[in-house]
DNA sequence: TTATTGTAGATTGGATCCAATATTGTTAGG
DNA sequence: CCTAACAATATTGGATCCAATCTACAATAA
């Protein structure tokens, strides 16, 4: 039954999947990989990380299959989970797949784009032009993409891009602290939120698609030619 | 009591025969939500699955995990996980996606197929055409889309592909033992298979992308207009 | 020397037990 | 008759122990 409405803005917050020591070693492990914390190929070792976590290793080998699930590691009967590297040939495909579907997703998002909306993905384009660690890059990007993306209403899309971006931030983020090929961006996000005030869905859209293909191409010129 | 024996087919399934237990009780329990034969929201209970699968709970709860993190089965803490449905705006999405990524994936694959490889396709072909039950219908549409989609070299985009597939293969299935709206995807399957022939990649990757959006539009008049 | 075999240690896979929590049914009180 | 507190039961989450298997390294024989 609906509850007094007055709580709602609670919405979303789930206390009971949150307490659990797995998804908390999940999640927590999960960051660890993404940002690079935990280099391609470090192996995961059940009693090890059980100490750290001071929890028996039940919950280290439930997050440590969801995390091969998502495919993030990689682990071998009996010889036990390394992290996941990625393949050249992987990365070109996830920034094609993101490029496709960013593509879309803009089209579908920028009519139903609110001016409290774009407001707010103003304010993570200013964040990020003036972000200098490369996590904060990364972070503010996705927040960025976030904000427009959540009007497009494809929840569906909106989930398998989040893995494509999981399973990429690390590479980013060492291409970005080396090279700050950033600038481009920077330029390519004020235009973005122009053509979203203007309701140029066409336009936003192809601009998105660009974007992706620009951010594709400078990272595979940064990554060694025949990683894997 | 009533106990629900809707899992009566795991009896005397053993896990003593080969491989770890956890990826058996895994597999058998994907292939049973996919096919359908564990309907929508049927509880997946962990001592009950352990008895018919002569194992420790341990194994059906990595099981149910893994399951979780692809999307087939929803778990909520202390309360048990159930076969996870799927609202028909996801389904929508998943079809749109699918038109999406099949056209690029045509447009990559058909420069590369070798002849075998277009005559293997035409032999699931004819399978289509003649097969009788929607669970031959299914395989064999599979198994067609694989035999021309393997030329591509998307991996990453084939395993997207493949979830989608495994997340509405049951409502396909449920579709076509009502409805035999096989007829045009017959027709289009042979064409397809022409210009794969002529090797007109752009006419292949267009007619892929009206083949699944029509595959679409006969599901979604299928399934109840209000399915959650 | 070299290949093979065997043993010890390390590491993951699985079983059993206990703890935490939700659900249901029951009872006392209004 | 209805509601709230409470006990009983069912079910999942986690810890500890044991089993299965791999890896390294040493010992032995050709």
């Amino acid at each position: 039954m609906a509850k007094s409405d007055s709580l709602h803005h609670f919405q979303g917050i789930d206390v009971s999947q949150a307490g659990s020591a797995s998804s908390i070693v999940f999640e927590t492990l999960k960051q660890a990989i993404i940002t690079g914390e935990l280099k391609d190929g470090t192996p995961l070792k059940q009693e090890e990380l059980a100490k750290k976590f001071s929890t028996s290793r039940i919950p280290i080998r439930e997050s440590i299959n969801r995390l091969e699930q998502e495919g993030l590691v990689k682990t071998i009967r009996y010889k036990g989970a390394v992290v996941a590297s990625i393949s050249l040939k992987e990365v070109e495909e996830m920034f094609d797949l993101r490029a496709l579907m960013e593509r879309e997703v803009m089209l579908k998002a920028v009519p139903n784009l609110t001016d409290d909306q774009i407001d707010e993905a103003e304010k993570y384009c200013l964040e990020f032009a003036s972000a200098k660690t490369s996590g904060d890059w990364t972070d503010t990007n996705r927040k960025l993409h976030h904000a427009l993306f959540q009007a497009s209403d494809m929840t569906f899309h909106l989930s398998v891009l989040n893995t494509i971006y999981d399973r990429t931030e690390r590479y980013l983020r060492a291409q970005l602290s080396f090279s700050n090929g950033a600038d481009r961006a920077v330029d390519e996000h004020h235009t973005l939120i122009e053509l979203c005030r203007a309701k140029d869905a066409a336009g936003a859209a192809e601009l998105m698609f660009q974007h992706v293909k620009h951010a594709k191409r400078s990272l595979l010129e940064f990554l060694p030619p025949d990683s894997k």
